[in-house]
RNA sequence: GCCGGCUUAGCUCAGCUGGUAGAGCAUCUGAUUUGUAAUCAGAGGGUCACGGGUUCGAGUCCUGUAGCCGGCACCA
């Protein structure tokens, strides 16, 4: 007899070799009917398969976040069989579950089409339909690979022969006539699999990740525990797609991109850059209230510059190079590049010339910490086909800063980013960062006992910010571990943003130092620090957060005055618009021939937070009724009231703290 | 950079199996002077991304290039 404990701590006695489902149908019939695995003393399992003794046994359904992965993870292997049996040229490689679905690589010589997906989907739904018990089978490594090479899967039988160590056992799952190796667990039977999954779509994926290897085609699919789950999902991904960046940024004006003229650069317009000058101005005050010091360094500086920095070695590729010389001024006479041209290049980050502002001149150890901040304009040279929008560009404004610092100032500093970083994030609405902790990588400058002390400096950072962080052991720069804080986008893709990262190195090879207390010479330590990263990023970031519609503070627009007729109100309307403008809000007037239904519509389309709606009434009055975007009431108020309250209303976040 | 897809008016898109382009919105003009999400009418606007080919004839078929989209790789 085996004794199972269950989740409420209850016990029941069973059979030698009982499953998991014998434990479900003691339990309820219903529950037996719904069970898809189990968790045993917390390891996943299936459900037929027998228990090994006494055990906690967990009944897991659809209902369980577990659950649902089973059946990601089952929809991926019928998606491989079905494209077997539909293309039996296609090798099965590997196929795991991933948010909200799930992915399967497939190795063909023939591309797969979309329209292909129906056909695919049909025999997926066949393949449920036939309920093929899903039988798990522990094979020897050998013999495995053997058999996978005998049928012509090669990347399984590679599969096998990499990652499981010799003499261990693998795991074979059946269906019907079909096998794969796995870990499972699985569904009992394939006709558990909900038929609530739809393929999405096709893409190209490395073998094993690395782009020396051949390419793959990768299925992508969705799989829910039921049709509604799956209809409200395929609903987020459409409304998610209206708040595209690229799609808002058209639509609102705010910035177009033109490949051909200047792929990955950004042509910002109006609208677009009044954000940005807003949040410049924002980030310059919180900057200046932290005793930043704000510079600006060249665009352009000598290749025998990047030499020295390291970074005309390593990261050449990704540098705009500009030969230093005169061409011929004739038109149509072809440009050559003198040999003996002057290389220089567009900067890429900003950190050797802050490292050149900071030797000139004598530093001492009182200077310290030396906190020196730019808007850099960075230009890097990204593969073509990592450009994204607004969101991953080759030019690109930082709002960069290095903190030339002692080590013993290091963890201080620290707090004092991270302190910033959460408080600048909070006024922007993101409550959700994501803070990752990269540590020290195998191949790195620097002794262990300074990189405990750097990763322990960061990690008492975050702590004190109160944010929570993930490690990320190994990912670390080889000069010094980093923080990096990610936002997400409208449909899921993380972006890093903000980062901090400590520095030995540069310091060294630039030759910056300081004049300690006792009056020897010092090497500072440098940090590396961004809150918001990139201007164009983190703008497209709050496009798709807020879908468009800005808080007041930040809209380009902030209030549209609608005259309801020209001749009754029109100049009421200039008049209201210029006391608004003088009262320090961005403020248009509309007094257009036009109906006031029709501006009304036009403007809360362009998301503008306010319209003041002035007719004869208003006029007569010296009123103002105002429509806040996202309702359809109205507030009735005099002039004087609404400007007050406007002024206020529309304050950006520190400067509302500073009057409170 | 790699795999696949896409590219028709300023924007969103039609254009069947090849017979030299069409709608809505926007723009302009006129009428209307309007009370909270589209007033009516008229006009202008396209080398169908670009280059080559097949054909009597190409937006449509083939091919090359570029850009964009979705992933992958990259991201100092």
């Amino acid at each position: 007899m085996i004794q199972v404990t269950l989740p409420d701590g209850s016990k029941r006695e069973y059979q030698d070799g009982a499953s998991p489902l014998d434990v479900a149908e003691s339990i309820s019939k219903s529950l037996a009917k719904k069970a898809l695995a189990a968790k045993v003393d917390g390891q996943m399992w299936d459900l037929v398969r027998p228990l090994e003794g006494d055990a906690n046994v967990a009944i897991i359904t659809d209902r369980d976040p577990e659950g649902l992965e089973l059946i990601r993870h089952d929809a991926a292997h019928v998606l491989a069989q079905a494209v077997q049996e539909l293309y039996p040229d296609a090798q099965v490689t590997i196929g795991p579950v991933i948010d909200d679905g799930f992915y399967y690589d497939f190795a063909r010589k023939e591309p797969f089409s979309t329209d292909e997906f129906e056909k695919i989907e049909a025999k997926m739904r066949e393949i449920v339909d036939a309920d093929y018990p899903i039988i798990r089978e522990v094979w020897d490594k050998d013999a495995a690979i053997a058999e996978f090479k005998r049928i012509g899967e090669d990347y399984k039988a590679q599969i096998i022969d990499d990652i499981i160590p010799p003499g261990e056992a693998i795991t074979v799952y059946k269906q019907g006539n079909w096998f794969d190796l796995c870990r499972g667990p699985h569904l009992p039977s394939t006709g558990k699999l909900p038929k609530a999954f739809k393929l999405m779509k096709l893409a190209g994926a490395y073998w094993r990740g690395d782009h020396r290897n051949e390419m793959l085609q990768r299925m992508y699919g969705t799989a829910w525990a039921n049709e509604k789950d799956l209809k409200e999902h395929l609903h987020r991904l459409e409304e998610a797609e209206k708040r595209d960046h690229r799609k808002l940024g058209a639509q609102l004006d705010l910035f177009h991109l033109d490949g051909m003229a200047a792929a990955g650069s950004v042509f910002w317009h109006p609208n677009g850059f009044q954000v940005w000058r807003q949040i410049e101005a924002y980030m310059r005050r919180r900057l200046d209230a932290s005793g930043y010091e704000e510079i600006k360094t060249p665009q352009l500086m000598d290749s025998v510059q990047w030499e020295k920095s390291g970074h005309w070695g390593k990261y050449r590729e990704n540098m705009f190079i500009v030969p230093d010389f005169i061409p011929a001024g004739d038109e149509g006479v072809e440009i050559s590049v003198p040999e003996d041209a002057k290389l220089m290049a567009l900067k890429p980050m900003n950190c050797p010339a802050h490292v050149e502002v900071f030797k000139s001149g004598q530093k001492s150890y009182r200077d310290l910490p030396l906190r020196l901040a730019e808007f850099g304009c960075c230009h890097r040279n990204e593969p073509h086909g990592a450009i994204h929008g607004i969101m991953r560009v080759r030019q690109f404004t930082q709002d960069d800063a290095h903190i030339f610092c002692r080590e013993d100032q290091i963890v201080e500093e620290s707090i004092q980013f991270c302190r910033l970083l959460e408080s600048v994030y909070r006024d922007f609405g993101f409550e959700k960062i994501a803070v990752k902790l990269s540590t020290r990588p195998d191949v790195r400058a620097g002794d262990d006992a300074t990189w405990d002390r750097a990763e322990a400096g960061l990690k008492a950072a975050v702590d004190a910010a109160g944010l929570p962080c993930e490690l990320l052991p190994g990912e670390g720069a080889f000069y010094g571990p980093k923080l990096e804080f990610q936002l997400t986008d409208a449909i899921g893709r993380v972006w890093q943003c903000g980062t901090l990262q400590l520095d030995y190195v540069l310091p060294e090879r630039l030759g910056a130092e300081y004049i300690a207390s006792d009056g020897s010479k010092q090497r500072p330590v440098m940090l590396h620090r961004a809150i918001l990263g990139s201007m164009e990023r983190f703008i497209g970031i709050l496009i798709e957060e807020f879908a468009g519609a800005f808080p007041i503070w930040l809209a380009p627009v902030q209030v549209v005055v609608a005259a309801i007729s020209d001749d009754a109100a029109g100049s009421y309307a200039e008049e209201v618009a210029a006391e608004l403008r003088k009262a320090g809000l961005r403020a248009e007037v509309d007094r257009r021939n036009e109906t006031i239904n029709y501006k009304v519509r036009e403007h809360s389309m362009q998301k503008v937070p306010v319209i003041a709606v002035v007719g004869a009434r208003e006029a007569d009055e010296r009123k103002v009724a105002l429509r806040r975007l996202g309702s359809n009431g109205q507030q009735i108020l005099s002039l004087e009231e609404a400007l007050i309250s406007l002024a206020e209303e529309a304050l950006p976040p520190d400067l509302k703290r500073a009057r409170s």
